[in-house]
DNA sequence: GCTATTATAGACCAATCAGTCCAAAATGAG
DNA sequence: CTCATTTTGGACTGATTGGTCTATAATAGC
């Protein structure tokens, strides 16, 4: 055989996964994409299909992610605080599941709103993975003891909550003012459970 | 003198306008906008300085009809219903100082989030002047009678919701799932005040 | 109707885009 | 060391980008 070593792929992907998360599909050229992946251009297209295949790849893996690290903060702690926990992370920057957060939302959302209308399939596939998100934030609000009507209507406000985020940690304010809009919701919707 | 009969710069704006709004700064190519304002390239770089420029001047005048449209509402009605009611116009493309608001969110978020990155000097514009909105939602809050820290920590909530309401307008969601989100925060809201 | 003046349409330009291709480099097998 | 095999860098392509420029068309003054 020839050259065994060949690029690790999955840390490759990894670079990727970030770039598209900080500067969005469009703006994230083939050579920027290539620089942070450090890798030329015949050995990209021999791993991955195109640029729009090696984004879906990334999408997916950042849903995936994302509902893991809802999974196990679900698992440590009540229902409640599992989704604050999970909101306040998307802006400390501490780690989870092998991925940094860092201050810029969800690459879902930046998705769907960059891509709606560009290119539908990616926005709707990006949208699906939103509503699986939403799904679960209502399953948290039940478990937490919320009536049924009560928790489909509050998911929806969280979710839209999360997609403000994305936008809110695009501007340069200052640490505060991301995370109190937070703790101000959540507040907001422990008293409306209780 | 020449031909005194040059096209509607103002009508030419506001068609450039909307195509801004509804695809954001980078996919409305110029062949695009000239096709939407329905002029030839040399009569637009005759009346604008550039792309970047005539964005500005869209930018800013997008802003100063927003801030009308909530400026108007407040002296039509008490302040909170005021909030309520320039959100759910957002969704229901009521016609508003000579702006027919559609399903598109709001052009400022939009901007934040397409040119942080990318133009930093444009984000930065559009930043501004969500803060403005921002400062306007705290003076209604306070009016409603609201302690002046209860006021600031809704009005940034309300702000991270107008964000999201941008995102949440692209997908193709039933009419529901975008006004319940609304209602039931200012059904919080309204508590967290009384 | 003629001319000076000005707006216009569209050819044109350099830069950049994603994607292809080939020659060269690097390796394992013998 | 040599050769077959495969990855690799980077030159290249055609399409598209925003912006310029020129030749034409349209008008007002006379």
């Amino acid at each position: 055989m020839a050259r065994p070593i060949e690029f690790d792929r999955s840390k490759a992907l990894n670079k990727a996964l970030v770039l598209f998360w900080r500067k969005g599909y469009q703006a994230s050229s083939m050579a920027d994409l290539l620089a942070a992946m450090g890798i030329g251009r015949s050995s990209f297209y021999a791993a991955f299909t195109d640029k729009r295949g090696l984004f879906i790849e990334c999408l997916d893996l950042f849903a995936e992610r994302t509902m893991e690290l809802l999974r196990r903060a679900r698992t440590e702690m009540p229902p409640v605080d599992a989704l604050q926990h999970f909101f306040e992370r998307n802006f400390l920057g501490a780690p989870g599941a092998g991925l940094v957060r860092q201050h810029w939302g969800c690459m879902l959302v930046s998705t769907v709103l960059e891509m709606a209308g560009v290119d539908d399939e990616l926005a709707a596939r990006a949208s699906r993975h939103l509503s699986d998100m939403q799904d679960f934030f209502q399953a948290c609000l039940r478990d937490a003891g919320a009536a049924p009507g009560r928790a489909e209507e509050l998911a929806a406000m969280l979710m839209l909550f999360n997609e403000g985020i994305r936008v809110s940690s695009r501007r340069r304010l200052p640490e505060r003012q991301h995370l109190q809009p937070i703790v101000t919701t959540f507040r907001l919707i422990r008293d409306a459970i209780a």
